[in-house]
DNA sequence: TATTCGACCATAATACATTTTTAGTCGAAT
DNA sequence: ATTCGACTAAAAATGTATTATGGTCGAATA
């Protein structure tokens, strides 16, 4: 059972996120955030020491519940060559979907050097999802293409790709097709890793 | 023989050429230029109808000089496997030389409505010349893979890929290994397509 | 003792008035 | 047909007064 702390810290992060995804990071200000959850301000300083750490919690709940969220359909997928297209496809459909944390990420964190951090530690997390689940294919026997110690730029170039695909489809009116994606990823991975 | 009209044109170009390049473009005025190319700001407007005219100059010069050095590059290439892999390393490899165009474009035009329009030009002329790219390669029956409806939407997504591949490039500290790059794109290219 | 809060402060954001720069014009000179 | 100096209107920069906001602290509450 959680403590009566995390609960508390936990409304004030609801509280946050519901503003945040409506006005942004900027635009909202702590009081508003403490009005949301019927607290006094003060009150929130005693949970978090700082607008930052509030924000960082909240972009952390989304990060790990979109996480939580690819992790559940990879995890369906048996051979690596589909893990890797899954991980692909339901990663550009959530990101689409939750088009609000992605863009305060981008426009409002990004310009400062703890935004980048932020940034760079999220890609660098994603990256290493990618090369584990190759490493795994590489351990099953089942990547025969890429020698152990190209994994990691090979999942470098391949992440790279992936966020491509997905910023492109973040800019257009319309994102890509999800069908048509899986088509051609489909005919991609297999033939790179095996 | 150029036109006195068009030598005069390229002088202005340069100059606003060297100045964008290491002023950008809002912190460099009409006036600088001017003087940089020794003639009076009145003049400018003799040959160029506003800054932005002279700025869109400048970018389809810089423009045009990185499509022919990347089509120099392409048209040696024999198989369109070989075509579409050497686009990207060519492509990659002049962006990074060339970040200064890259950044000005990115930073200080894309916040307006009429930079999103200069984007997306660029963004579609590539786009199509990937496409164009695979037409042929299905024309000439190299690509058995794809069905030729299918072809314009997977040069947009391989587009969107290698455009993903190249930012990536642009924000590290350093840029894809050329070598590596072209080795893995090697492996996945001849395999989407036939 | 663990939470909550109202009153308070220093600083950052905003608003506004004033000055300076700058894109763009025009008529004259070459 | 080109070039330019002098000019203007509009935008950007600057300085300043005002407000809003992040964060603190000691007292009140439960």
């Amino acid at each position: 059972m959680r403590s009566k702390d995390e609960i508390v810290k936990d409304e004030i992060i609801s509280a946050a996120q519901h503003l945040f995804r409506k006005f942004g990071l900027k635009k909202t200000t702590m009081d508003e955030i403490a009005a949301e959850c019927g607290k006094g301000k003060s009150t929130l300083y005693h949970y978090f020491k700082s607008k930052e750490e509030v924000f960082k919690s909240v972009i952390e709940k989304e990060i790990t519940n979109l996480r939580r969220m690819v992790k559940q359909e990879v995890d369906k997928a048996i051979t690596v060559q589909d893990k890797v297209s899954t991980y692909l496809i339901k990663f550009h459909t959530e990101v689409l979907n939750k088009l609000n944390l992605y863009s305060i990420l981008k426009k409002e964190v990004n310009i400062s050097r703890k935004g980048q951090e932020y940034f760079d530690r999220i890609m660098e997390y994603e990256r290493s999802y990618i090369q584990r689940l190759l490493e795994d294919g590489y351990d099953i026997g089942e990547i025969k293409t890429i020698e152990k110690d190209d994994i990691e730029w090979t999942s470098e170039i391949l992440y790279a790709a992936f966020i491509g695909i997905v910023k492109y489809s973040t800019i257009r009116e319309k994102g890509f097709d999800t069908e048509k994606l899986k088509n051609t990823v489909d005919k991609l991975i297999p033939k790179l890793i095996c």
